[in-house]
DNA sequence: GTAATATATATGCATAGTCCTATATAAGGA
DNA sequence: TCCTTATATAGGACTATGCATATATATTAC
């Protein structure tokens, strides 16, 4: 149960509501782990559930009352011993590549267009990656923690370098089919 | 839907089981798209509601019945038209990535653990890739196709080249750690 | 003799995740 | 005046996937 921890994660800087988290969620980890506004909500049901975070209801002028949701000392506990935890979960699942796969199916032409549409996509994430910087700052003053904003950081690392390696297989690809490298039948 | 789709472009090279088509996947897309055996079943049988795909009962003696499935010509157009469909969707959920991300909770020697675990078991999963080729061999005889078996070889170049790209990220990143180039708060 | 393995399919149950809609209030713009 | 946007939470319905188990027969290994 991934979100569980990932939202526990955020709740051992601070309080937050599920409004929040949305939010945060989309500027911070939806690169390697996008989450829906009511997963979030039901996660946060599950976790008070658990023992794991303290629901206390904050009443406001002008806005509906905002539930805000906090560490406690089991959900610690858990988060650190969840952190350290080895996941052989490797979720590889790549649709792409099932195209790929029976490719030999399709003309040159129309893989070519399969391959260089990929690359666009990629092309598109890596520039998205350019503008999660800004977006994390925000949230840097939450913490005030350099070693955490480190961290932060190394995920985007992963994402570009994954991306960049992706991307210039592919340009050697279209490449290879271009130069008529690939067998007829 | 990409089982299902996965599944008529084994269709479309010939008749296939249930049975068979679990023993396929796990020898050949199994890295990038595994497929649990009910669930193969179940999707067998989608296809034949949506006409996509013909069953045949075949009796044989001292064994137990076989379902053949045969792809359908609607099945063929429906194989064709998702292959050239452009796919938005790139699952990139990577619960290893939340660990990093919220690694600066950690000390310095736990956190090198987790990076050291993981680039063991992509050592682990490239040693894999390296068993792939002569299984997937087996199958070549089927369809007789250089051009579909160079996609299929394709499919492990992608796979590995990725795997390869993480592993000496994560290599320069544990080098990193023992040079104490991390923030220590 | 018995246990495990291979061939074959089917179903029940649980969970994670997605999409959509409902509810309520207030501010700001056309 | 009306529409959109922002703040906030909740729940129904569905799909994909995963795990376990049931059923039936035959062979192989110990």
């Amino acid at each position: 149960m991934s979100l569980d921890h990932a939202i526990l994660g955020f709740l051992n800087y601070r309080p937050y509501s599920g409004y929040d988290l949305k939010k945060i969620f989309d500027t911070s980890v939806r690169h390697f782990w996008p989450a829906d506004q009511s997963q979030i909500y039901r996660t946060l049901n599950r976790l008070t559930e658990n023992g794991w975070a303290e629901m206390e209801k904050i009443e406001q002028e002008n806005r509906p009352a905002r539930k805000e949701y906090s560490i406690t000392e089991a959900g610690q506990a858990e988060l650190q011993k969840w952190l350290v935890t080895p996941l052989q979960i490797s979720d590889n699942r790549n649709a792409n590549l099932i195209q790929v796969f029976f490719a030999g199916q399709l003309s040159d032409e129309e893989v070519l267009g399969i391959f260089e549409r990929v690359a666009e996509y990629i092309r598109a994430g890596l520039a998205v990656y350019d503008s999660i910087p800004q977006q994390m700052e925000a949230y840097e003053d939450y913490v005030q923690s350099p070693r955490d904003f480190y961290f932060w950081m190394l995920t985007l690392e992963v994402g570009k370098n994954t991306a960049e390696a992706n991307l210039s297989w592919l340009e050697s690809m279209i490449q290879r089919i271009k130069d008529g490298e690939i067998p007829r039948e």
